[in-house]
DNA sequence: GTCTATACCAGGATAGAC
DNA sequence: GTCTATCCTGGTATAGAC
């Protein structure tokens, strides 16, 4: 198979879910019709159709999108040096949604979504196991430098700091999707500042 | 207009709201269709339509119920006596969502629906505020109380906190949704102490 | 008040020309 | 590879009998 062919199909697939993802982000998953990316993308049906074979493997590849795309550099997130705050560390992600997002009302829908579709539900779920999983890695680190824990009590104490600090980005999002007067960079300075340390 | 006639109108309309709301649970709004909330509600299409003008009318009453249903006692919240530790406030709303709910999925689903339906996101807003309000007085009143803080002092920490507070309700939600091994039990006692006080 | 049957329409997917 | 035209299913809502 061809290099060059394979990247247009992977740039071709890619600009569909662009387009998918503007109509989703006004009409959410269900309410948009396959007209209405047909014409966003300014394709033609066919043209669609050879590049996905139905609506809803374009609503898993724009869902996917959404939930990995600020996720870059989790991994990082416990090598940083120096070590960031927690708060810091909370307000990183975030800034991450932000940046990928513009607004995190599509992850939003994306977890209202998976609450009835099994392929949107192992997606999420995986997502959060490995935002959970360098959480508490970062966590463990911090306790250790910061307070001097040993090895056992920083793990043990992280694991049960870790749900606290991922409701923080996740009610983020939900407050900012849903609040019309929500004020961000209040909730990212100063109410992250009450998180533990 | 007799009261056993409009009493019998509003029970009908309940079962047909608890009939849909049991088709949402597995299917989401969108794509559950009419004839099976007809065949679940045991009626019939003419007779559903008596009650409700369309499909829409009835997610609306639906996810009414949903997010209204765990709020009933939300304005003694502040008036407590002895007051319960901030921790234990939260813990209270959550155990009201359980209550009321079994499941938070629900409500995950009418977050997700309302970042693209106006009806929706206006419902939804209304509550957080109501909620938001009785969290800030709460806290206000816990401040004062607890740490001898002027009542001015008191509010500005107050309405600082109250959105990370907040933030605890609504990740317990989503993580229960989405987390195949969540742990609620250990989120409610542990987790949440960890909250400022 | 409620049921059955059905009209009507929109949506997803495809066939076949270019 | 892409477009147009179309098929056909399945959905909402209603008409009319009981």
């Amino acid at each position: 198979m061809p290099k060059v062919s394979e990247q247009h199909r992977i740039d071709r697939r890619d600009e569909i879910v662009d387009a998918a993802l503007r109509c989703f982000r006004r009409k959410g998953f269900q309410s948009t019709s396959m007209a209405e990316i047909i014409s966003e993308s300014g394709l033609s049906a066919g043209a669609i159709y050879g590049y996905f074979t139905s609506k809803s493997e374009i609503i898993l590849a724009a869902a996917t999108k959404i939930v990995t795309g600020w996720l870059r550099d989790l991994d990082h997130l416990s090598q940083l040096d120096p070590m960031p705050e927690p708060s810091e560390m909370v307000r990183g992600l975030v800034r991450g949604l932000l940046d990928s997002l513009r607004s995190p009302a599509a992850i939003v829908q994306v977890w209202g979504e998976a609450a009835t579709d099994p392929a949107l539900l192992e997606l999420c779920a995986g997502i959060f196991d490995r935002l959970r999983d360098a959480i508490v890695l970062y966590l463990e680190r911090w306790q250790q430098s910061e307070h001097g824990l040993s090895q056992p009590d920083a793990h043990r104490l992280s694991v049960i700091q870790a749900p606290l600090f991922l409701s923080a980005v996740q009610g983020f999002a939900v407050q900012d999707t849903l609040f019309a007067d929500f004020d961000r960079e209040a909730y990212l300075t100063t109410s992250l500042n009450q998180l533990p340390r």
